[in-house]
Parts: C-alpha cells; structure tokens; sequence
DNA sequence: GTCGTAGTACGAAATCCATCGTACAAATAG
DNA sequence: CTATTTGTACGATGGATTTCGTACTACGAC
C-alpha cells in the first residue's frame, strides 16, 4: 500500500496561523475495498462516528462525537475508518479533525455510503444516553 | 428474537413430492440491523455467495458456489447470512436451497443492497481459480 | 518556564470470528 | 437393505478485534 501522506503547511505557501495543518495517510482512490468499508461500517461505534460526520457536513475533532468509550478506543475505530478510506484526518494544534470522504465513496462506490446513511437513520437504533 | 420459522410442506395441502421442503429460521423483517447486514457482508467469502446469488436470480443450493471452503465453513456463513435477514434457506431433499431477500432488504433499506452488488462489481477484485 | 488539553502508542486482556476435521443425520439411488 | 449425496453439529484452534489503562507527546495558554 502506497498511501499519501504529506503536510498541508508545506503545499500552502502561507499558512493561516504559525501551525501547519498535517493531512494523515489514507488509501488512494482505487485501493479502497468494498468489503473492508463495509466491515468498517459494520461496527457501532464506527456507524456512529460516520453518521455524526454526515450529520454535521463538517470536519469534526475527535472529542466532539461524545462517544461512549474510552480515548484509546476512539483512537482505534478513527483509525480503522481512515485506513479504510471512509474518513479523512488532519492534524490542526492539539486536535485532530475527521472529516468523511463522501466524494470519494460517492466516485468509487456510487450510492453506498448513502444508502447506509439512510438505513442507519432507520428506527431501531438504540442510542445511549438522551 | 422471535424468529418465524414453519414447514411449508404443512402450508401447502398438497406438496409435490413425497419430500416437504422447510424453511429455516429467520429474522424478521423488522429485525433486520444495518450494522449486522454490513459486517454480514464484510466478509469475501459472503460478499462472493451474495453475488453468485444476485447473478442467478434463483435459489441456488449449497454446493452450487464453488466455495473455495470447506463443507462445515460454507455452512457457517450460509447460517451467518441466513440469520442476519440477507438470505433465505429452505431445505429440499438433501439440499438446503438459498435465495437474497432482495425485496424484503429493499423494504428495510432501500437502495443498499444494490449499491453493495454495485460495489461488489468494480475492479480489484481477484478471484481465485480461473 | 508550568499547566492543561487533545490525542497517540504501547501492551494486555477478553472476546469474537473464520477455519477446519470428524462424526453424524436425512433423503435418494441402487 | 446398503451406499451415496448433501449438509449439519460439535469441538478445537489460531488469528483478529475490541476494549482498556498507563505513559507519553505536541500544542496552546498563561
């Protein structure tokens, strides 16, 4: 797996603040396996995560999905979603954000990740908490 | 789980044959879970029966798929399928008969299994034997 | 400089999962 | 009846996965 990783800070001649904004590795396009998204999304942490993503069409740092687990753990499932191209990371200051690649499923797998979106909006979804 | 699950032999007053065939439990319609059908389908091997099931169009009996499995390991990811409500099994004979629950998974999540065959279709996918 | 914040990395534990082999059951063919 | 076919059930095994705690790093505020 060749994946691209390089510093955002370097590619922007002038970087709005003094910190550089550093993109994380992540699979290119063409690499990113149905079956692998699809185990990803398997999870209910990581569905949440991803629907979080989709709810707030916004890049969003990792302490703000308000998970109920532990930090290393949302270290984890954020680092299964990336390595299996479903999200994007970059660094920014002490904080992380996430952002999903909708465009990107969209291109290679078309209609996918919508329609789980939308069957994870489906009744029968037991949330914790309110 | 209250899963529904009856001789069909019964329901129909006259069977064909001597034989009756059976249905295999299954879950309902309404109990069906997003996170259970992706990780279901997450697996190659599944993905591959689902696949060779959406090509035919018709119930296909076990040793039909070429599995590159064995007996005990096909049974265990028919049973996954079955369980999770992407597939329907009924016995016939000595064989046990599977078919998609194409409609039913359209009903519930609209858009997704089509999407996954879709998906399932792209390039990068190697396939083992020929 | 110190302190707090945000999150990683590592290692460990528990659980899950895919895989297999063997033994078994049911139906059909002879 | 026996033999064959089709597939299950059980038990085991090895590898993932999920989870956590602790220690650590990097940044920003003061």
């Amino acid at each position: 797996m060749r994946w691209l990783s390089y510093d955002v800070g370097v590619l922007t001649d002038q970087p709005r603040r003094r910190s550089s904004s550093k993109a994380l590795a992540q699979p290119d396009l063409r690499e990113i396996r149905v079956e692998q998204v699809l185990r990803a999304l398997g999870d209910p942490v990581r569905l949440d995560i991803v629907r979080s993503l989709a709810r707030s069409e916004q890049p969003m740092h990792c302490g703000a999905f308000g998970l109920a687990v532990s930090k290393s753990t949302s270290t984890h499932h954020f680092k299964v979603l990336r390595e299996n191209g479903i999200i994007a990371q970059y660094e920014q200051g002490t904080a992380r954000y996430s952002e999903l690649r909708g465009a990107d499923l969209e291109q290679r797998f078309p209609g996918l990740l919508a329609a789980v979106l939308a069957a994870a909006q489906e009744p029968g979804h037991p949330h914790r908490g309110t």
